[in-house]
Parts: structure tokens; C-alpha cells; sequence
DNA sequence: TGAGAACATTATGATATTCTAATATCAGAA
DNA sequence: TTCTGATATTAGAATATCATAATGTTCTCA
């Protein structure tokens, strides 16, 4: 059994990945969809603070960068890794992702 | 945002591949490496009741299927779905796995 | 049939997750 | 400066996860 490998890191990856709001956020922000809290919000009929204690996690585990401009926040897919995954995971093509 | 889709099929896959253990599991079942209990035991350092109620998990996912063959238990990953997952999680070819 | 090996299941305590409610921060407009 | 909108943080309760210990089950072999 392969032991040189980083499980823990790679399994943190997917942990933070693998709760279906988290999902639909990090999706929506490949496909070009809702890239602050309150469309967010809006499109998962969750509340701000919930939405945004997810965002927290998504953040923390590096899969997604905000940028704030004036008095809104918004949010970008961090890095093409993380795309290829979900493209991996919902059976689309990177291509048609946006980071 | 999109509404359409499964998000809590997606994110359920997900939790059963974001735990150490269960990664390395269906890893080292993709690089044809531990295949029963026993083996996979000794390579993770875990009670050999800790590895089945994981096995559990990914029986319950459909991430691996079992055949017994006597008096031990063979794992296999269940579908090339799950293979591309991985892959792209370790950035691995595909092609290098067995189902 | 009986012992032992390989695996599964159950019970349980410790810890983590996830949501809501309440409060805090931060930027722009009046 | 004060009000307001947008977002973040904190506290807390309900539920889920994870490892261990103990017990069941199933197969092989003597």
C-alpha cells in the first residue's frame, strides 16, 4: 500500500468539497454563475451567515480566492486544480469552466 | 445558479472519498495494490473493525463492490466514474488504473 | 463436529459538522 | 458622523463522524 502519498491533504481537499451547498457554490463560481454572498444566498435559499461560514471553509481549504470590491465580496474558483476535479466529479469538460 | 442538478448525490460521493483512510483504500484498489481486509490493515495501521465499517461506507457509496473468494473478501473499485474522480484528485492518468 | 482465520456488526465515547440566531465589521451615501 | 447594505464572526444545539472494544458470522480444515 502506497505510503509516500498525502492522503490527509488530498482527502482535506474533498472534505471541504463534499457538502452540496459548498458544491454548488464552488460549481457556480466555474460555470460563471453567483460570485457574491447574497446571490448566493438567493440561489440556495440558505441564510447569509450560513452561506458565508461556507465560504469561510471553501476559503481555508484554498479553493477559493475573494477579491472585495466596494461594498460587496466576490468570489473566484482558486486555482485549475480545483476545476479539473469538479469537472471530473459533475462529467463536464474544464473548458467550459472559468476561474 | 443551477438548480437542476444533484448536488446532494455529488457532495455524498465526495464524503465517502474525504476521509484519509477511505482514500487510500480506493487509491491503492485503483494501482492494484491491497485488495482484502488484511492487507489493507497492515498498510494503514488501523483495527481491522475501523477498516470494514470504512469498506461499509464505500460498500453503502457505490464506490467499491466485494467478491468473496473463500474465506477472504476481495475489494474492486466500482466503475471508471470513481477511477476519473481519483485521478484527477492525485493527477494521475486513468489509464494507469485497474477497476 | 470443533477450532481458528477472515471479515462484519454493534455499542459507545470523543470530536467534528452544520445550521440558526445574535452580534460585529466594513464601505458607501446622506 | 450616522444610517444602511453587504459580509463576517461567534455562540450554541442537534446531528454526524471516527476510532476502539466486544461480539457475530462465515468459511476452511483437521
Amino acid at each position: 500500500m502506497e505510503t509516500s502519498i498525502n492522503y490527509e491533504e488530498r482527502a482535506a481537499l474533498l472534505k471541504a468539497l463534499s457538502n452540496p451547498v459548498r458544491l454548488r457554490i464552488v460549481h457556480s463560481l466555474l460555470v460563471g454563475g453567483c460570485r457574491n454572498v447574497g446571490c448566493m444566498e438567493r440561489g440556495t435559499g440558505m441564510s447569509q451567515s450560513c452561506i458565508s461560514q461556507h465560504l469561510q471553509k471553501l476559503r481555508a481549504a484554498g479553493l477559493v480566492t475573494s477579491e472585495r470590491v466596494g461594498n460587496e465580496v466576490y468570489y473566484h474558483a482558486a486555482s485549475a486544480k480545483v476545476a479539473a476535479l469538479v469537472a471530473a466529479l459533475m462529467g463536464e469538460e474544464v473548458s467550459g469552466y472559468v476561474l
